[in-house]
DNA sequence: AGCAATAGTTACTTCTATGTAAGTATCTGA
DNA sequence: TCAGATACTTACATAGAAGTAACTATTGCT
C-alpha cells in the first residue's frame, strides 16, 4: 500500500495537494474521462487497454487501484473464467465530471494560442 | 529549454495531455492560485516564497517560467537595485480560474469523505 | 498436449521531477 | 569594509513515478 505522492506538512488541510494533486499523475485524468465515454456504463480492463493504447498493464492497474482507494471508481469481479472485471466511475466522480469537462473545453479552445507561446519560448 | 513533462505521440492533439498535465505538477497550481489572492495584483518573488514557504528557491523560479512559458503569468523586471521582478496573472489565466475555482471548491465539498475512503482503502 | 484469453503480479530498470547547497551580481546603509 | 537585500543560476543528489518483460491462474478449444 501507501501510494501517498503529496505530503502536505505545511498546509495539511490544503485541498489541491489532498486532492488535485492525487488526480493530476499521468494517467487518472484520462482513465476517468475514457470511463465516462457515451455507451460505456461499465467498463472492463481490457477494453480502457484499447481506449489508451500507450499505457501499460501495470500504469493501468496501478491508476484503476488508486482511482478506486479515492471512491472515484467501483471495480466489480465476476467470478469467470477467464475472468471478467468491470470499472465504473462513482456518484462522486459524476458531480467531479463537470468540472473536468469544463477544464478539457477551456483547454481546447486555448490549446493553439498556448502551443504558440510554448513554442515561441522554446526558441529563445 | 526543453521542459516537455508529456509526451504525446500518441494523441498529439489530446488536451489533457498537452494542457492539462502541464499545470498538474507539484507547484503550479499553488502559484496560480496564490498570485490571484486578493489584494495581490502583481507579486514579488519573495512574496511567493513567503506565500508558500515549503517551495524551494529553484523550484519557485522553474514552475514561474514554465507558467511565463505557456502564457499564464507575465515576469516584468524593474531594472533597480537590489533587482525587483513582478509576476502577474495574463487574461489567459483569468478566464481559467473560475474552472480551477470550482475544482478546489469540489474539492474542499467532498475532501473528509474522500480521505475517510482513502484511509479505509490503505488499511486493507 | 498445448495455445488463447483475461486480469492481473512481481522484479527490475530508467527517467524525470524535485530538492539542496553554494555561488553570482549589484547597490545601500551601518 | 562588509553584511544585507533580491532574484536568480548551476551542479549535484535523490526519491518516486513510470516503463519493461516475464510470470501466474484458470478454463475452453483444437
Amino acid at each position: 500500500m501507501d501510494r501517498t505522492t503529496i505530503e502536505d506538512a505545511v498546509f495539511p488541510n490544503c485541498p489541491i495537494r489532498n486532492i488535485l494533486a492525487k488526480l493530476c499523475d499521468k494517467w487518472s485524468l484520462l482513465v476517468i474521462y475514457t470511463l465516462n465515454k457515451a455507451g460505456m456504463e461499465t467498463v472492463r480492463f481490457k477494453e480502457l487497454q484499447r481506449e489508451i493504447p500507450d499505457i501499460s498493464q501495470k500504469m493501468l492497474t496501478v491508476t484503476l487501484r488508486t482511482l478506486e482507494d479515492d471512491g472515484y471508481v467501483t471495480r466489480t469481479v465476476y467470478p469467470e473464467v477467464p475472468p471478467r472485471v468491470e470499472y465504473a466511475l462513482t456518484e462522486r466522480t459524476r458531480s467531479l465530471l463537470p468540472h473536468i469537462n469544463a477544464l478539457i473545453g477551456w483547454a481546447l479552445e486555448n490549446k493553439d494560442a498556448i502551443i504558440k507561446d510554448r513554442r515561441r519560448a522554446n526558441k529563445k
